[in-house]
DNA sequence: CTGTTAGCGCATTCAA
DNA sequence: TTGAATGCGCTAACAG
C-alpha cells in the first residue's frame, strides 16, 4: 500500500520510507493528530488509545520529523550559535556549557563559524534561514550590516563575552576596560611600575590592553611598548612578543600583561630559555579560563572570566526568553585576578 | 492585504510578517514557482522575468525559509557532528576544518554534545529527526543500539580519529595501535627501555598505550607502571601523574608517554618542580596537535596527527557523497612524530 | 520558458 | 475525547 508519490526511484527494502504520523495513526485506526497528541500532549487523549498509539509507534519505530514540526510551529527549537573558530579558543567553555544547558532543555545548537569577514552576511542569512529560536553571539561581527540584520531578524540575540553600550540585545560578560584597569591598579599597587603588553590584534583584547595603559597613564608610571601581533593565539605569540620586547627595551618589563593564558605560556617558555625567572624577574599574566580554574600553570597568573559561569547566564537568558520570562538583559559575569607564585 | 490566519497576536509593524515566495511572485506577477527558480536554478528563467523577480526580491527583502525547503526537497543541507566536549578538545581543530568546508560547500553544522552517556539516545533521535544529510562522529557512542540506530539511519556516517575493524559506514582517521607501537620503537633504538605511561582514562588513549606496552613486551624491555588517571585532561593530570610515577617506582623513567599534549605539559611542569630536565633526564611525549603544528612546547616531542587534513577528509568524504560520487570508505591520514630538544 | 497541481510531515483551529 | 479541514513555505512533476 505505497502512499501517492515517494521517491522515484526503486529502493531497496533495507532503506523503508520513514514512518509518518498518517502511517501510525492508519495502524492505530485513529487520526494523524491524535497521534501527534499521544505524542506531545498526552493528557488530551485518553489512556486507552494514548496505550495502544504509543505502541505503535513503539513497533513501527516512528521518529518524528522536526523539520515539518518546525514549520508547523514556527517554533526550531534551535539556537544558533556565532563564534569565530572552535579550535583553542577562548569561547569554547563558554560554549561548551551554553550547549549543554540548551540540549537539556530540548534545543539544539547550530555552529556557524564567523572567521571570515568576507562571507559573513551569507553566513548569518544561511542561518536565519533556518528560523532558529534564538541566537547567541560570542566574537564580533564584522560589518554594521550584519549587526543591523542580526538586531531586525525578530530573535532573541545574546552577545556573550562583553559589556557594550550598544547592546543587539541581551549581553552576557564583563567589561574588558576593567580588566585591564584592574590588573594595572593591583600590580602597580604591588610596586609593579613597567608593566608591557604583549597580545594578539583582537578589538577586545585590545580594550583590555586600553584599559591598562590608561589605568598606568592615570598613576603616572612609564608607558611601556605593547607588541601586538596578528592571530591566531598561540605559544609563538608569546615567544616572539616577549623577545621583541626585551629587544627593543634595553630596560626590561616587571610584568607582562597578556591577552591569552597560550600568549602567557609562550612568553613563559622564552623567558626561561633566556634564564629569566617567573615571578621573581619578571611576572607575566595570562588572560581566559584555559584550564576552566581548575589548575593554572606554575608562575602564571591569570585573569580567570568564570566561563561555566558564563554559559550558564547566556543559556539561561534564552530559556527564559523562550518561556517569555522575565529576563535581565545585562548579566556582569565579572572577572577575578588569580594570582600564582611558583610550584 | 493580510493573509487568512498568520499569528494571531496583533504585532507592532516593526515586527513585520516574514516575506514569503508568494509574496514576492503577487509583486513580481508570476507564480510562485517561478520564484523558486529565478533563486536556485535561474537558468530555466528567461533573463527579463529572472531580473524582474530579483529585484523585487531585494526590494522586499525576501528570505527563505530553509525548514521549509528542507521539508519540501528532503535535503537539509545540515551536517550533525556529535563530539563529546568543545572546551579543549583534541577534536577541535578537525572539526572547525570540517565545518569551514561545509560551510563553504553550503551545509550547516549541528552540535551533539555526547558527553552524557546517559542521554546519548535521545540526543541522537533530536540530532536525527532534524534529517541531516550526514553526521560526523569524532568521540565514541556508548551504548550499542546507539551505534545501530546510527549504521540504520539511512545518512551517510564519518567515524573521524580512528580506523576500526567495525565501521559504520566512512571511516578518516588512524591506528592508535600503531601510533603506540612507533613510540616505543623509536625510543627504544634510542635507549629509553624504561618507557613509562601518563594517560587519562579513554578508549583510544588505551589502545594507544596498548600499542606501547605490547612494542615493549615484544623487545623485551622492562615493563614500566602506567598511570591512568580520569578525565578532563587538564596540566593537572600530568603533573599528579608524574608525581605518582615517581613516587611509585624507586627507578625513574627515562620516558613518559602521555594521552594528550595537555597532560604532557603538566608533566613538564612537575619534572622542572622536582629539577628534572626535560629532555635530558627525562623525555617528555606528547599526544595531538594543541597547536595544530605551527609550534610545538619547547622540549616537549608529540605524536602529530595532522586534524586539519582530517577535517578537510571529513569534508570531502560527506561531500562527494553528497554528490553521489564514489567514496573512499577508509582513509588513513596517518600521523607523525615530531622530537624536539629545547629553546 | 512558465504555470498548475499536489505533496513534504506535522500541528492549529474549530467543530463534533 | 476525537477528527476534518487547512496551512506552514517551498518545490517536484507534469503540462502547456
Amino acid at each position: 500500500m505505497a502512499r501517492k508519490s515517494r521517491r522515484s526511484l526503486a529502493l531497496p527494502e533495507s532503506a523503508a520510507l520513514p514512518v509518518t504520523v498518517t502511517d501510525v495513526a492508519k495502524q492505530a485506526g485513529v487520526s494523524p493528530i491524535t497521534v501527534s497528541r499521544a505524542l506531545h500532549r498526552p493528557e488530551l487523549v485518553s489512556k486507552a488509545t494514548r496505550e495502544r498509539v504509543l505502541e505503535v509507534v513503539r513497533r513501527m519505530d516512528y521518529r518524528p520529523n522536526l523539520l515539518a514540526g518546525s514549520l508547523a510551529t514556527s517554533r526550531s527549537h534551535l539556537v544558533a550559535i556565532l563564534l569565530p573558530t572552535i579550535a583553542n579558543s577562548i569561547y569554547a567553555n563558554v560554549v561548551h556549557t551554553a550547549i549543554d544547558r540548551l540540549t537539556e532543555a530540548g534545543y539544539q545548537s547550530l555552529i556557524g563559524p564567523t572567521g571570515y569577514s568576507a562571507e559573513e552576511e551569507t553566513l548569518l542569512e544561511a542561518i536565519l534561514g533556518r528560523r532558529p529560536d534564538g541566537i547567541i553571539l560570542t566574537g564580533t561581527l564584522h560589518t554594521p550590516a550584519c549587526r543591523d540584520r542580526l538586531a531586525n531578524a525578530g530573535v532573541p540575540v545574546v552577545e556573550a563575552w562583553d559589556l557594550s553600550d550598544h547592546p543587539l540585545d541581551i549581553q552576557v560578560g564583563f567589561s574588558h576596560e576593567a580588566v585591564g584597569k584592574q590588573v594595572a591598579e593591583h600590580f602597580l599597587a604591588k610596586g609593579c611600575l613597567r608593566q608591557a603588553i604583549v597580545s594578539v590584534d583582537d578589538p577586545r583584547a585590545r580594550r583590555r590592553n586600553q584599559g591598562l595603559k590608561q589605568a598606568l597613564l592615570d598613576a603616572g608610571a612609564p608607558q611601556m611598548p605593547e607588541v601586538i601581533l596578528p592571530l591566531p593565539s598561540t605559544w609563538e605569540v608569546g615567544r616572539r612578543g616577549l623577545a621583541t620586547l626585551l629587544n627593543t627595551d634595553p630596560a626590561p618589563p616587571d610584568l607582562v600583561f597578556c591577552s591569552s593564558d597560550t600568549v602567557a605560556l609562550g612568553v613563559i617558555a622564552e623567558a626561561s630559555s633566556r634564564g629569566l625567572r617567573v615571578p621573581q624577574d619578571l611576572r607575566v599574566l595570562g588572560f581566559g579560563d584555559t584550564q576552566n580554574g581548575r589548575f593554572a600553570w606554575p608562575a602564571l597568573s591569570t585573569v580567570s572570566v568564570n566561563s561555566p559561569a558564563m554559559g550558564e547566564q547566556v543559556a539561561l537568558a534564552l530559556l527564559r526568553r523562550f518561556a517569555q520570562q522575565p529576563t535581565e538583559n545585562r548579566v556582569d559575569t565579572g572577572f577575578e585576578l588569580i594570582e600564582r607564585a611558583s610550584t
